[in-house]
DNA sequence: TACTGGAACGAAAACGTTTTCGTGTTGAAA
DNA sequence: TTTCAACACGAAAACGTTTTCGTTCCAGTA
């Protein structure tokens, strides 16, 4: 077991100065060409590789950037990880990957580990309790020490940074749409508690596209769903009492269960009612029937977020600097879950 | 946009030492009553905290775990991560996250990256092209630094460093004894090539459930998978041709499409053949009929291997040090896929 | 009075880099 | 012979900590 190889050693070694090595390894023109030639010679033969730890000591950058997330078993954000681990390792940036559990409390905790000096900057999709409580000065602090931060997917609009979202309006439209389309005129909703931005978001495009068509809403055709655990009985439980022939659910797991109650009461999807969820993961894919899903692009949210931090990281914090907002688009991946339009 | 609080600053804007706001800050009997309270007292209200970088070149500690997955989408990988996150966060850790993608190249990459300092140990699961090439310098190299490292899953007999297992043999014995039990005779085996380690070892487990029941193993039930991306394709095919009663799949990717191709050609499962596969994931669950598999525990495997870890990082290296392999039960959840026991 | 000892604090080294600013040694021009 | 670049290299500061070892001051003791 052999420690790491510094400067300072391989100086000594070669009975030469700190300095002169670290100019010779950087090809500085200061030093000689035949002492530069054997130091890099040593070096390589020795396998120097720099103390990253000293380096972000010096410079002030670690070159790496923290994503926090509210839970790794939705695949939506391990899809999110993939794209900002991409993007970052080919702009040579590490990636270190907190889970907030949907607790505040560890998120604060989470953030306040990252702040000081672990990362260059943030990228974070809000904790659901976060929202409920709409407690956000951790994420002002933060900021306002002048670490740059992005927030995708469950954002707050009250903080001012870039973010990346999808249009979860127009998304929720695009399918109740396609429901309204394909003949579905009881349509039920299945979301989330209104303070998760993306549910409520979700839920005005189903307003609107029944509105838009000139259909009733039915606020007994909304179920709101607080906690993941119970949301299968819960769900079969609205939808036995319900005469519904399409159901749009904000998300795969809910869809399926949908899938599973209807069809445990002995109708048929898409015959008897078609489903429609929201993100297109693993399990929309390969359930049978097939899901029709809004896809909501998770590699390329992590993708665009991490360009986007990168971009801030790297430039000089100039006067005319602006918040960005991208808007990735959404688009409605048809499969067997819902009647083929007549 | 205030810059960070440093000691440096403290000590300039009370007028004392940098020494002596250290101590203060850390409760050192070296300091008087008053100046401590009135340093600690500035410190809280401007709410200093040190800064990680200096403090991890000065303990050249880093108190960070990096972990190296070949792929993030298969979702055993990430109840890992969300087991390893776990209890580095519960003892005050931070996890770095890198990708192989299954790539030797880019596993190599990551090493070099994390082993400069950015870490104080591994724990990682082999890329596949990594098992394929039987190349471990890298890993050698990193632990003959003396970084501790801890393999999971996809491990190499020929490393010595700390292991996190299941026992894949026994595990795959079971499934097909299961087979057995409930009348199967005719069984096939869809597996990875076989130098993923685990599809090795699986296999084993096949064959010898089968020798011990007397039953004759045939080569051309047992199909071997290279590329996910035409595993389905492939594993229609194969089922297509063969007259089989039960399947043993050594993912839930595989389960799935078997008990596709086996429904497309109009049987029934479990009714005419029962299928069980491999990593109780989501998918297993949810998917109809859901799925019988061998559980294998990804969070508890991420828990353990952090333990593993975190206990090597924190015991001043001794004579009497030894590797340990942590072989993580697996257990059989009977669902709707196979038949129940006549 | 001279000495001892403890209390309270500061100076400086160390961790491994990079970088600025010397400094000494050349060779050539004046 | 002096002067002056140019060249090749080293010393030291800096990043933000912790820690060892002084140092100063003052009260108490012989």
């Amino acid at each position: 077991m052999k420690p790491k190889l510094t400067l300072k050693k391989i100086a000594k070694e070669l009975d030469v100065s700190i300095s002169t090595v670290s100019k010779a390894l950087r090809d500085s023109s200061e030093i000689g060409e035949e002492t530069r030639a054997k130091i890099k010679a040593f070096a390589k033969h020795y396998n120097y590789k720099p103390n990253n730890i000293a380096l972000s000591l010096k410079n002030r950058k670690t070159k790496t950037i923290g994503i926090i997330i509210p839970e790794i078993v939705h695949h939506f954000f391990t899809t999110v990880i993939s794209g900002v681990e991409k993007v970052a390792n080919e702009m040579g940036y590490n990636v270190l990957v907190c889970l907030s559990d949907n607790s505040f409390d560890k998120e604060v905790l989470n953030m306040e580990m990252l702040a000081n000096g672990s990362t260059d900057g943030f990228i974070l999709s809000l904790a659901k309790e976060t929202m409920q409580k709409g407690d956000y000065h951790h994420l002002a602090e933060v900021i306002n020490q002048g670490m740059p931060c992005v927030l995708f997917d469950r954002v707050a609009e009250d903080i001012s940074c870039d973010k990346v979202i999808i249009d979860d309006v127009t998304g929720g439209k695009k399918a109740v749409q396609h429901l309204i389309d394909i003949g579905c005129r009881k349509i039920a909703l299945i979301s989330t508690v209104d303070y998760v931005s993306v549910g409520k978001l979700r839920t005005h495009g189903y307003k609107q596209a029944l509105a838009e068509n000139g259909i009733n809403i039915n606020e007994d055709l909304i179920l709101k769903i607080e906690e993941m655990e119970d949301s299968e009985k819960e769900i079969e439980a609205f939808l036995k009492e319900r005469d519904v022939d399409g159901v749009f659910a904000v998300n795969e797991h809910f869809a399926i269960s949908a899938v599973k109650s209807i069809q445990d009461q002995g109708k048929k999807v898409p015959d008897d009612v078609s489903v429609i969820g929201f993100t297109d993961g693993e399990l929309s894919k390969r359930f049978i029937p097939s899901l029709t899903t809004v896809s909501q692009h998770g590699m390329r949210m992590g993708e665009e977020s991490a360009r986007l931090l990168i971009e801030k990281l790297e430039r000089t914090p100039s006067e005319d600097d602006y918040y960005k907002t991208i808007i990735v688009e959404t688009g409605l991946v048809v499969r067997d879950s819902t009647k083929s339009r007549k």
